[in-house]
RNA sequence: GCUCAAGUGGCGGAAUUGGUAGACGCGCUGGAUUCAAAAUCCAGUUCUUUCGAGAGUGUGGGUUCGAUUCCCACCUUGAGUACCA
């Protein structure tokens, strides 16, 4: 019987699908494994070769979990909603939800016949109005939670309004806006209900605000930072703007840390981990204020501390007392605003706690010079209320609600009140965040960013016109410009100054369009000597670089080296290292109250909203202008129909297009447009939710599918709680690999989900590249100056399409000799002619289909080949009789002919072969070429493994016991594969195959005790034939869930070894040694062996190293 | 520029608690079978060679009895990222 694998796949794909055999049960005893792939997006060119790649890996990964007793969680779905479909809804009418179907049913299709385990039971499409209801939920709950800083987590938006209404906004200690103004509780309560919403929202998890967005007009639509590739379009290419507009965002943002530090919690692929902590941005420093100087006066604050005192503080501070350390643990979980220090020094004295911000100090009674500490401390502006140990010890909350009393309703205190007047003079101050405050007294001057709010507000009337000229050249330069072009120096003098907060020395005030208005706070304090982009701006500007640096030369470039440098010139940090100096100049910034520590991230809260028709309609409409939730008992608010798919004539998203899209309040219900007249009727959300929406979540809706009532009940997101191995392509680094961490963190919060991390394990898959073909054509150009019968015409009519063969030149000048020899050989032109010609070589691509393993074009082929009509009556110069084509390898693609369908390679070799090539082409992780010709290897490794199960056309095999060589091969075999699956590494676990069924074929081999166990170690990369070799061996089950092959050392243990004898390194010859032998045994052995003698020539060896089991090596 | 990964035959690749470099497969060469081709089977296939042997894992050093594997410097390629203060 011949192995025929197009009857016999097909047989067991429908077995499969017939008997459920991949449904995964929500309950079962054996321990759970999940394997996910990533998402896919169902496309109109379908698979090719590269795709399946991962699939097929975690296809195998799955089905050896079965094998080991796992009840595994293996299912697959459709990121279906997207912008590919919508556009070809643009281009040709076709509603996306339609061309989205057939693409799914391509998909289907071509999954299928690869035979994978999946349990399609569980399919989810995140366009399916039964999905889109929990992405929609989810929003809501988004919507419906700010972040408590204080307790790390988010929460639900009722316990801030309760604060609000207890105490107003002052202690509240959360992930916010920035421009927040401080209530009472009093405030808050005469705040309408459109005031509180507008206050709320700047707290929400989900959020209305006027940002700046990526608006790209060729797609009509916002886009994410991470859509965006070098300035452009990812999709498409097209440009992109910066434009204002009201948009819903996510606070990303308020979980930075925690998806910064969950990296260290999962087993990622570290390139990944650190393209989002790259992503993420943070940055340790400071943040400095510097006054801009309207009357010129000199600081006063004199007071500062060595090192030494620095450090005999520090000591102090570990050192507390019970009293203290009770009173510590409530005030030091304080954050933001309410920030408490311990053991600090407010001008000479020392205090026991102190909130900065709120000018508030804390201290335990019973000091001696008491009075002196409140006169001096009021002088600078602190309050001050003391507590007794036995207060603290007893009933430390009352203790803290009185300290909560004094940080709300601080007293007015007469000294500060006059600082403040003084203040308001100098009412101009630039912020700036700097992660090198130990080097402030190396700045020399400062940069706006041109779009600085203060610019207009400080340059000086002699430069008003320079830097008004300056901001209008900027302006006019487009984003991309001013990335492309960082080489190029500009800016311009403000002609103001700002008051070193430390020296009081003036420093010039710049603009410059190196520093970016959307980062920090859009102004730096320039250190040339210590930052290479500030040194160029000083050298090109004639700016002094003042040098604190130790013993560094700055004369040709900025020293930014950290480690090892010392700080010289910079008064109290002269002498310092890096880390001290750093810490001690933000310790002397918050004493002095013109700066503190903080951290900063690059990463920007993520725009929700996007202008598009093919996605998630929010559960939104709007009530006064104000955003209203949809109550989800009323979900899903299903995408409504509409005309065209383009934005509306007064540049609404599509949904402006549609008629029926108002939500009656009363009625609960979407409804005609027509009733927006109605009190109770009210306009929907136009936008659309972003594509990473669904794919945010959709691992938790896998776990309990077809829940209608839950997102997915509590006991199945118990059960299978994450994803245990998820495979996809490192292109989702920094989208959905770090939204979708994004709302498990939030979910998590929320209680919903039981971890906040979504996947445990993680590997990319390499991309598959293609082999090219070329052949090579030449072009004939005729030289002009030479006068003959013929012209010019005539001759180049006379040449018809020349190809040349590969191997029949290595450069150009030989190309152009083959040709013109061909040319006078076929006596197409004479010599005269001949001698006019240049001959210009040029590389075609062609289709990858037409050329056979050994190189060589099917040239009959590539003349009818409907794509080379030009070529019709080419001729082609063959060496050897056979055309050969050049290769090279390049990314798959159309455009290049050599994309490869997985659909002809099932045909021609089979689903079992397809996959097994795939995983021999090499590491999983690796990028790697595709070369067809290769699969005949691994094909005919199935024909050979099946003829062991037959002899003739006769199924038979033996029940005889099996040898001891027979039972090595296995067992190792066994050890092996087993070894190869748990490290991911399936290229090598493929060879293992092949030489085992060469050794057993070697040996003869057909005892069911080999045959049987041997087809469950192949079944997960070759399913369908151990499932028909399984059956004819008088199995009914199918082979999927039957126990792995157990491992026994026993068959691999040897009696002899074949020792490799070496002499100073090199291996010389083998000899085989009982391993019985001693170490003396074997050295007299070998030392007595002819070759051994042979090799030294005569000559002693110095030492000789006998490793038992392993090596000789004969020194010397 | 910065960060990360990788450099092994004609090709994909294998071998790392340091111990026989090139497993397995493709391709190639020769042979068997065949009228012939495909398929199949057998033998060979890193390079050099005076057929004794010698050299060899990007380059140059180092550690070691022994290095593809560990350390240092450099070169090349690929990926990511980029005025991030």
């Amino acid at each position: 019987m011949q192995y025929n694998h197009k009857e016999i796949e097909k047989n067991w794909q429908k077995f499969w699908a017939d008997n459920q055999t991949f449904k995964a049960s929500n309950e079962s005893e054996k321990p759970k494994y999940y394997v996910l792939d990533m998402f896919p997006y169902p496309s109109g060119a379908g698979l090719h070769v590269g795709h399946p790649l991962g699939y097929i890996a975690s296809d195998i990964y799955a089905r050896y979990k079965r094998h080991k007793g796992f009840n595994v969680l293996h299912p697959q779905g459709y990121d279906s909603f997207g912008l590919p479909a919508e556009q070809y809804a643009i281009q040709t009418g076709q509603h996306p939800a339609k061309t989205t179907e057939e693409n799914i049913k391509t998909y289907r299709r071509q999954l299928d016949q690869i035979g994978f385990s999946f349990d399609w039971s569980r399919e989810v499409r995140t366009s399916n109005p039964e999905y889109y209801k929990w992405t929609q939920w989810i929003f809501i709950q988004l919507f419906n939670s700010w972040y408590n800083k204080d307790s790390d987590k988010a929460e639900d938006i009722s316990t801030l309004e309760k604060v609000f209404k207890k105490e107003g906004n002052a202690t509240v200690n959360a992930v916010c806006d920035e421009d927040i103004t401080v209530f009472s509780a009093d405030e808050w309560k005469e705040f309408s209900k459109t005031e509180q919403e507008e206050i709320l929202l700047q707290y929400r998890l989900t959020f209305l605000s006027d940002t700046e967005v990526n608006w790209c007009p060729a797609l009509g639509t916002v886009l994410a930072n991470d859509e965006i590739v070098n300035g452009v379009s990812e999709r498409g290419g097209h440009p992109v703007v910066r434009k204002k507009m009201t948009q819903w965002s996510m606070r990303i943002s308020a979980y930075a840390q925690r998806l910064l530090d969950g990296l260290n919690t999962i087993d990622w692929p570290q390139p990944l981990k650190d393209s989002q902590t790259n992503w993420i941005g943070r940055s340790q420093g400071a943040m400095v204020s510097f006054q801009v100087d309207v009357a010129s006066e000199k600081s006063t604050s004199e007071v500062k501390l060595s090192y030494k005192e620095l450090e005999a503080l520090k000591e102090l501070r570990q050192n507390l007392s019970k009293a203290e350390t009770t009173l510590w643990n409530e005030l030091k979980n304080k954050k933001g605003a309410s920030k408490f220090r311990k053991k600090y020094t407010i001008a000479t004295f020392l205090v026991d706690y102190v909130c900065i911000a709120k000018n508030l100090i804390v201290e335990f009674s019973g000091k001696e010079d008491e009075e002196a500490r409140t006169e001096s401390f009021h002088k600078n502006g602190f309050n001050v209320i003391r507590f007794t140990n036995e207060e603290v010890l007893q009933n430390v909350v009352k203790v803290v609600s009185e300290i909560n009393f004094a940080i709300q309703f601080p007293q007015v205190i007469g000294e500060s009140a006059e600082e403040t007047e003084v203040k308001d003079e100098n009412k101009y101050k630039i912020d700036v965040f700097t992660t090198r405050p130990d080097t402030i007294y190396g700045v020399s001057f400062m940069t706006l960013a041109p779009e600085h709010e203060l610019v207009s507000k400080i340059t000086t009337d002699a430069q008003k016109a320079e830097v008004e000229a300056y901001i209008k050249a900027t302006a006019k330069r487009s984003e991309r410009d001013r990335m492309a072009d960082v080489k190029t120096i500009s800016g311009a003098f403000t002609g103001a100054y700002a008051i070193h907060p430390f020296s009081g020395e003036k420093v010039q005030i710049w603009i410059g369009d190196y520093v970016l208005a959307s980062y920090g706070t859009g102004a730096v304090m320039a250190v040339p000597c210590g930052d290479q982009r500030d040194y160029d701006f000083a050298k090109h500007f004639n700016i002094p670089i003042p040098n604190i640096f130790e013993g560094v030369d700055i004369s040709e470039a900025a020293h930014t080296d950290k480690e090892g440098t010392v700080i010289a010139n910079s008064d109290f940090l002269s002498g310092l290292k890096y880390k001290k100096a750093l810490k001690l100049a933000i310790y002397e910034m918050e004493k002095r109250g013109f700066g503190y520590g903080k951290i900063n991230y690059r990463l920007r809260d993520a725009v929700f909203s996007r202008q598009r028709y093919w996605g998630e309609p929010f559960p939104v409409y709007y009530k006064d202008g104000m955003p209203q939730m949809i109550d989800e008992k009323h979900l899903p608010i299903v995408l409504p129909e509409v005309e065209k798919y383009l934005p509306t004539e007064d540049g609404k998203p599509p949904l402006g297009n549609a008629t029926e899209w108002a939500w009656d309040s009363r009625g609960k219900k979407v409804v005609s447009n027509d009733k927006l007249k109605n009190k109770t009727v009210y306009p929907l959300e136009l936008n659309t939710m972003p594509g990473w929406a669904g794919s945010s979540w959709y691992f938790n809706r896998y776990m309990d599918a077809t829940n209608s009532t839950e997102f997915a009940s509590k006991e199945s997101l118990d059960y299978w709680k994450e994803v245990d191995l998820y495979i996809g392509g490192s292109e989702h680094a920094t989208g959905h690999l770090l939204y979708a961490r994004f709302w498990q963190k939030f979910l998590f919060d929320k209680g919903i989900v039981p971890v906040d991390e979504f996947a445990k394990k993680l590997i990319n898959q390499g991309m598959i590249l293609g082999t090219s073909a070329f052949v090579y054509k030449a072009d004939a150009f005729v030289k002009s100056g030479c006068s003959l019968s013929s012209s010019f015409d005539d001759i180049k009519a006379k040449i018809p399409t020349i190809f040349v063969s590969k191997d029949l030149f290595s450069n150009d000048d030989e190309f152009e000799n083959v040709v013109i020899e061909y040319l006078l050989n076929q006596k197409i032109v004479n010599q005269q002619e001949s001698e006019l010609l240049t001959i210009i070589k040029s590389n075609i691509h062609s289709d990858v289909s037409l050329v056979n393993a050994s190189d060589e074009l099917d040239v009959e082929g590539f003349k009818s080949h409907p794509l080379n009509a030009d070529y019709k009556d080419a001729k082609f110069i063959l060496e050897n009789d056979v055309y050969k084509v050049g290769r090279e390898v390049e990314k798959m693609s159309k455009s290049k002919y050599n994309v490869v369908n997985p659909d002809d390679i099932v045909a021609e070799y089979g689903a079992d072969s397809l996959r097994l090539f795939e995983m021999f082409l090499g590491p999983l992780e690796q990028t790697k070429p595709w070369k067809t010709s290769g699969i005949s290897g691994v094909s005919s490794f199935l024909k050979k493994l099946w003829k062991l199960y037959f002899k003739g056309d006769q199924f038979e095999v033996s029940e005889e016991n099996a040898t001891k060589d027979e039972l090595k091969t296995l067992h190792k075999t066994i050890k092996k594969v087993e070894e190869d699956i748990e490290n991911f590494s399936f290229n090598t676990s493929v060879s293992t195959f092949m030489i085992a069924v060469n050794e057993l074929t070697a040996l003869k081999s057909n005892k069911r005790e080999i045959l049987e166990p041997l087809l469950v170690l192949l079944s997960p990369y070759a399913p369908h034939i151990t499932e028909e070799l399984w059956r004819l061996l008088g199995h009914t089950e199918s082979i999927s869930t039957v126990p792995f092959p157990i491992f026994e050392p026993k068959h691999l243990v040897e009696s002899a070894k074949n020792y490799p004898i070496s002499f100073n390194g090199k291996m010389r010859f083998t000899l085989e040694l009982s391993l019985d032998l001693s170490k003396e045994e074997i050295e007299k052995t070998v030392m007595a062996h002819e070759k051994t003698i042979a090799q030294l020539e005569g000559r002693t060896p110095k030492k000789v190293i006998v490793v038992p089991g392993k090596i000789v090596n004969i020194v010397g």
